[in-house]
RNA sequence: GCUGUGGUGGUGUAGGGGUUAGCACGAGGGAUUGUGGUUCCCUCAGCCCGGGUUCAAUUCCCGGCCACGGCCCCA
């Protein structure tokens, strides 16, 4: 017996209906912003993420040759191909582009809850304008969707690349990489910060030629916690450092200001100024979802400002703001608070459906009804129609186990008669209609 | 990359060096040749793969594969 691969998974029709129902939902978000989805291929030159990522990422990647000996790879992730389509087919077309996808992508990695080899994740890009207010939009967008979807248990942070590092290198770290080094002096001394090593952070500032007693200032920055009021204590520390601008801290608070007049409250945000998102091409406003009780692999959602299109010859268009969405781990976290709740739903609407009648002719020639189950199907109800010439009792069972919501029987009486007999499931009332598309679906 | 536990019909499980490998759900058929979600009967279908120990392995040992966890990492 042939298995599916490792770190990928099947979907039956109903976890499909849930997930396809959450696609919908998402979408409708996105599109009431204004951001129309697009599609790029499953597969891409290996060249296109070695660029944006550095080569270390093949080590994670499903890379290939093809039978014209080009290196092609399965996608990663989905930011650097909308990058590529930008750059390909989009330069002429009205600025700003409100861009989302969905789609798989492929990471040969160990897997587990929430994480595949095979992933499917939503985003959205905001291309062409940057700023405060562009950030917003996208934050916002992030928030209402989450909210949409009935998700309770989830933070928001929210902090700025630039504040940190602006507070470091107007300290004199530098911004370069040293020849012999791994990682700019700035980066490293941001990973001390997060991780709360202050002897390291001390040293490192020393080994540069800068006063240990900046440290403290910088640990003290670092952990601040809370929502928008955070900002004044973090504007009067960097106040007191020499040479460090306020100006992201200033977008940062016009940032979150329409955030709040533009999305629903979330359960939970916070200014963070420590989140990262590990990834030097972020150079603003960076944010991130976290579901605490999913541990570990808890985050769902991550995004910010970015700077990518240079890399496409548009560095006129940078920097960019956009976020991606775990798609499997939020259906997962909506999947554990159903449970939790004992609700049967989990993707709001997901069970909401027109009606189904299942027509179950009986002892007579099918033919006699087909030309009702096409016209039933043209008028929008849902018909589905039995194949196997079961006996009454048994077709009954096999309606209700296909979750119909009313039978349609025609036997030779009911042919004889003009009508068939039409019974809802649920309330077990029966009656007679006439043998035609519009009175079936008038009776429903 | 490190590490823990486990793999018995389609699903969930019991058992265990020699067994007709048990049960439940499921699916198909029948009791019931015009009415379902209750009952009864019948049928279908299983010891992950390879090697080793043994007279004998589904059971014990090793390896692989797969699954589920905890770290590391995460574009």
């Amino acid at each position: 017996m042939v298995q599916r691969p490792r770190g990928t998974r099947d979907f039956t029709p109903q976890v499909m209906n849930r997930r396809l129902a959450f696609e919908q939902l998402l979408e409708n978000c996105a599109r009431a912003s204004g951001f129309n989805r697009v599609q790029t291929p499953i597969f891409e030159s290996l060249d296109l993420f070695t660029a944006k990522s550095g080569p270390g990422v093949i080590a994670q990647l499903y890379n290939f040759e093809d039978k014209g000996e080009r290196q092609l790879t399965l996608r990663p992730e989905l930011t650097a191909p909308v990058m590529r389509m930008i750059a390909e087919e989009m330069r002429n077309d009205t600025k700003p582009l409100r861009l989302s996808y969905y789609g798989q992508c492929y990471r040969y990695e160990e897997f587990k809850k929430g994480r595949y080899r095979e992933f499917f994740q939503y985003g959205v890009e905001l291309i062409g304008a940057s700023g405060p207010l562009a950030e917003a939009e996208v934050i916002a967008l992030a928030i209402s969707m989450l909210d949409a979807c009935g998700l309770k248990d989830w933070q928001i942070r929210i902090g700025h690349v630039g504040i940190l590092k602006g507070a470091l290198s107007g300290l004199g770290l530098s911004l370069e990489t040293p020849t012999g080094a791994s990682e700019p002096p700035v980066a490293s001394a941001m990973r001390f910060l997060d991780k709360g090593d202050d002897a390291g952070l001390a040293n490192l500032l020393e080994t540069n030629g800068i006063a240990a007693s900046n440290a403290a200032p910088l640990r003290a920055l670092a952990d601040l916690e809370g929502g928008s009021e955070t900002l004044g204590p973090a504007r009067e520390i960097l106040s007191s450092l020499d040479g460090v601008s306020l100006e992201a801290l200033d977008e940062l608070q016009i940032t979150l200001d329409a955030v709040v007049a533009l999305a629903p409250a979330p359960p939970s945000l916070a200014v963070d100024l420590t989140v990262a998102r590990g990834l030097d091409y972020y150079t603003g406003m960076v944010f991130e979802v976290i579901v605490p009780s999913m541990g570990g692999e808890g985050q769902v959602l991550g995004g910010g400002s970015y700077k990518l299109l240079h890399l496409f010859g548009l560095p006129d268009l940078d920097p960019c703001c956009g976020f991606g969405l775990g798609f499997d781990r939020v259906l997962l976290a909506l999947e554990a608070q159903a449970v939790a709740e004992g609700r049967e739903e989990v993707v709001p609407g997901e069970s909401s459906d027109k009606p189904m009648i299942a027509v179950i002719p009986f002892n007579i020639d099918v033919q006699k009804v087909l030309p009702i189950v096409g016209q039933l199907r043209r008028s929008g109800v849902r018909v589905e129609l039995e194949l196997r010439g079961r006996k009454i009792g048994k077709a009954m069972g096999w309606a209700d186990s296909i979750g119909a919501d009313y039978t349609f029987v025609v036997g030779p009486r009911d042919l004889e008669a003009g009508n068939g007999m039409l019974k809802s499931l649920s309330t077990g009332e029966q009656t007679a209609v006439a043998l035609d598309a519009e009175s079936i679906a008038n009776s429903l």
